[in-house]
DNA sequence: GCCAACGTTGGC
DNA sequence: GCCAACGTTGGC
């Protein structure tokens, strides 16, 4: 008797998202309830299309700390669910407000994201050092997205050079 | 605060 | 669809 077909596990995927530490470093993230907090302000289409289309639960996150005076990744985290709409694009009080969007089809999405640990920070000028990291989208000249998806080699890497 | 790089807007 | 103008991002 053979097993029954198993539906092949999707392949866990790993992203980096950026957060200003000002507005929610990883050490809020890790003070809020569950660790999680939901990920508001993404403006950005293909940010938003990595949200609707790509990302799922249990994916693993480098949580990134930009526009700071030290840029680089703070923490590990993890999606902890699908996409949804943004409500802060229709919260007029919001700076995050977008009133062109239509609430019967609402533009922006966010996701929750749960905060795992605090890794040292690991900034840009170490991460450029290493060779084996020189492809990382974060690391390209003129790199503006605040969510992009990171190899698996280099998740490894970095979660390495998150405890030396 | 500077400024390079990039995304978005809108006239045509 | 082109592309100039403008706004934003984000490291430095």
């Amino acid at each position: 008797m053979t097993a029954p077909p198993i539906a092949p596990a999707r392949l866990q995927r790993y992203w980096l998202m950026k957060s200003e530490p000002d507005e929610c470093s990883i050490d809020d993230a890790l003070a809020a309830p569950h660790a999680t907090v939901p990920w508001t302000g993404v403006r950005n289409y293909q940010a938003r299309n990595f949200m609707r289309d790509e990302m799922q639960v249990g994916d693993g996150v480098l949580f990134y700390h930009s526009s700071c005076s030290e840029p680089g990744i703070a923490g590990i985290a993890r999606i902890v669910s699908r996409a949804r709409a943004d409500p802060t694009q229709f919260d007029t009080a919001s700076p995050y407000c977008d009133p062109r969007s239509p609430s019967d089809k609402p533009r922006w999405l966010l996701l929750d994201v749960q905060a795992v640990r605090k890794t040292r920070l690991i900034g840009l000028a170490e991460l450029r050092k290493h060779p084996e990291l020189t492809g990382m989208q974060v690391l390209q000249k003129g790199n503006r997205l605040s969510i992009t998806p990171v190899d698996a080699a280099h998740w490894e890497r970095i979660l390495q050079l998150s405890v030396d």
